[in-house]
DNA sequence: GCTCTAATTATGCAAGCGTATAAATACTCC
DNA sequence: GGAGTATTTATACGCTTGCATAATTAGAGC
């Protein structure tokens, strides 16, 4: 109807989680389609439907709303690792198989999620703050990779000593963020699955087991 | 003296040459302090000691001026890479252990060399130049390496066709990629040297072959 | 030493930025 | 259904940005 006054923007009150949520979602829009820079609070207000005031309404200052996107972004990228975990089978080396493989294809690898994650890292240097966020997420990654390495050796009944998990885990982070790079990068130069595959055969190499549960040394 | 006139700033004629790497130079130092916001065309003017118009005199457009930085900064890595090399003994397995080493050590695993890395890859999704660019990079850096390894095995008597050494350049390629990362983001949390030598270790592991000269396989 | 030109400075402009603040309005509660 | 309040809009301010252009000057060549 929007025959309301004039001309004055009709409007719902919204919840303020959704509100954040919207906002956050905006913000990753912004910064996926046109880099860190084009994500300025008009146009991400705009792509919320929303008018520019009402983002310092939720987030003191910009970068508190791009902060907050970077933990958005970085959250939803382990949330979709673990999920593969939770459809795998039992066995550890398939678990292992299968956290790569989730790391290594849609949507994790997406050249979005580069973006936002280089834009991010640039930051990183001058921002302490956001330096902590930072390492943060990247030893919990590697804190969980270390654990499926531990237990998938354990069962091929290989040394698991903290000595050998430390180094092969910070290896295989390696190979794993090396990998996802490429194909972010340029993903249209690789075969489909060919950085999965790659992926596994390196870690197998590395480890000295097979991740493929039959068949396992 | 500068008693030249009132107040107008006294200069010099130089070069072409040395100009422009005097404005890359200084774009390069803002980008590592303050992230590729604060590569201003005033910040960088500044820094090289020069106003902001002279800098439109030698790069149409401020853009052009980032580009010719980014691709500066990638050169530099390569060839500081090249340099190991050419210090390298003969054996071929020495030569790909020295670039390793190289890579993952300083002064190319350095956090500025990541801040400029990262803030030009944020660009790379939006601007097509620059994707280009990035592209041609990544792709020689490849290729040597995988002339190196192809080489590494031929002097181990393994095999070293097409097929196999494309896919080890992947990997290999990623384990450089990671670890240089984790150690530019991270690398007080590393031992001296620990990355290089994980690097090593997980290299052999993928090629089957030791790197060290005596007693390869 | 004068002249001529290319290199450099100085100044200004229009656009876009983040932020502040006051006015308006949708919803809640009684 | 009326009052009150939290949410949202609207507007404006001060700054900074990239870029354009005119005025100046250092240095080369004769």
């Amino acid at each position: 109807m929007k025959t309301q006054s004039a001309t004055r923007k009709t409007f719902r009150r919204e919840g303020e989680d959704k509100r954040r949520e919207d906002l956050i979602a905006a913000t990753l829009e912004c910064v996926a389609e046109r880099g860190l820079a084009g994500a300025t609070v008009r146009e991400i207000a705009q792509r919320a439907d929303v008018t520019a005031g009402l983002i310092r309404y939720y987030f003191p200052t910009k970068d508190d709303l791009i902060g907050a996107a970077y933990r958005a972004v970085m959250n939803r990228m382990t949330v979709q690792a673990s999920d593969a975990l939770h459809n795998a089978a039992a066995d550890p080396r398939s678990r292992l198989q299968a956290f790569v493989t989730a790391n290594l294809g849609e949507p994790i690898m997406d050249p979005h999620n580069l973006s936002l994650w280089a834009g991010f890292i640039a930051l990183v240097h001058a921002d302490p703050a956001m330096a902590a966020a930072h390492r943060d997420g990247y030893l919990g990654f590697r804190d969980e990779l270390e654990i499926l390495i531990r237990e998938a050796l354990i069962a091929s009944k290989k040394p698991a000593e903290p000595i050998h998990t430390r180094r092969h885990a910070i290896a295989i982070n390696a190979i794993i963020d090396g990998l996802w790079l490429e194909g972010c990068l340029a993903g249209d130069i690789f075969a489909d699955g060919e950085l999965a595959e790659t992926g596994i055969a390196a870690i197998e190499a590395v480890l000295g087991i097979s991740l493929h549960t039959q068949g396992a040394e």
